[in-house]
DNA sequence: CAGTACCT
DNA sequence: ACAT
């Protein structure tokens, strides 16, 4: 279990190519529920560049006027969350060493050029529940550093099928997505890069 | 402060 | 830097 700075594990290759499309399969289904919308930074309104959607009894998004939050309906639809599937729970007990199950997944698709900026994952109330990640799809390059946006970051190459953790010392640790590599995995077809994201909100 | 532009 |  490599420890890339204190609490925070890489798990290469975690999840096997069967599984990987099985998880593909299960975010299609849940995206046909619960569709993709643009994230937008508080107060801007500018747009990131991923698009999201959530399952599980809480979903995090973040508008304009509000900010950045949980709430179990989805922002555009209305309608509560696609429930939480099995084998996320499954995934999640097997690497968090956590006794109570995640709350929310989010689901981020990233295109090819998408990005996301070095930030801390604090909307949490629970911040002794680690945050388990799951890569699906093409390479990226994964930024970690420490508790202070200036500590000084590692960058490291996540695949298909990887699982990084954030638990302990490296829960609140700034991290991001620097870049994405296209054409480096075959499991999407339209290319790019899903990344699920589980959390524990409430304590 | 989960972004981007525009520097050197 | 600007703006959050």
């Amino acid at each position: 279990m490599p420890q890339l700075s204190n609490g925070v594990r890489h798990f290469p290759e975690y999840l096997d190519r069967a599984r990987q499309e099985g998880l593909v399969e299960m975010i299609r289904s849940i995206v046909a529920e619960a569709p993709l919308f643009v994230p937008v930074m508080p107060g801007t309104g500018r747009p990131m560049s991923v698009r999201m959607t959530n399952c599980g009894p809480l979903g995090w998004v973040t508008d304009k006027e509000r900010g950045y939050r949980y709430q179990s309906t989805h922002p555009v639809t209305g309608m509560p969350w696609p429930a939480m599937p099995e084998v996320l729970l499954d995934i999640w007990n097997d690497v968090s060493g956590y006794g109570k199950p995640p709350q929310a997944c989010l689901i981020n698709f990233y295109s090819d050029d998408a990005k996301m900026g070095l930030h801390q994952d604090r909307d949490e109330r629970d911040l002794t529940a680690p945050v388990v990640s799951i890569s699906l799809g093409n390479n990226c390059l994964f930024r970690v550093g420490g508790l202070s946006r200036t500590d000084r970051t590692k960058s490291i190459k996540l695949t298909s099928g990887d699982i990084v953790v954030l638990g302990g010392e490296g829960r609140l640790c700034f991290h991001g997505v620097d870049r994405i590599y296209p054409a480096t995995s075959t499991l999407l077809k339209n290319g790019g890069r899903i990344n699920l994201t589980l959390r524990r909100v409430d304590p």
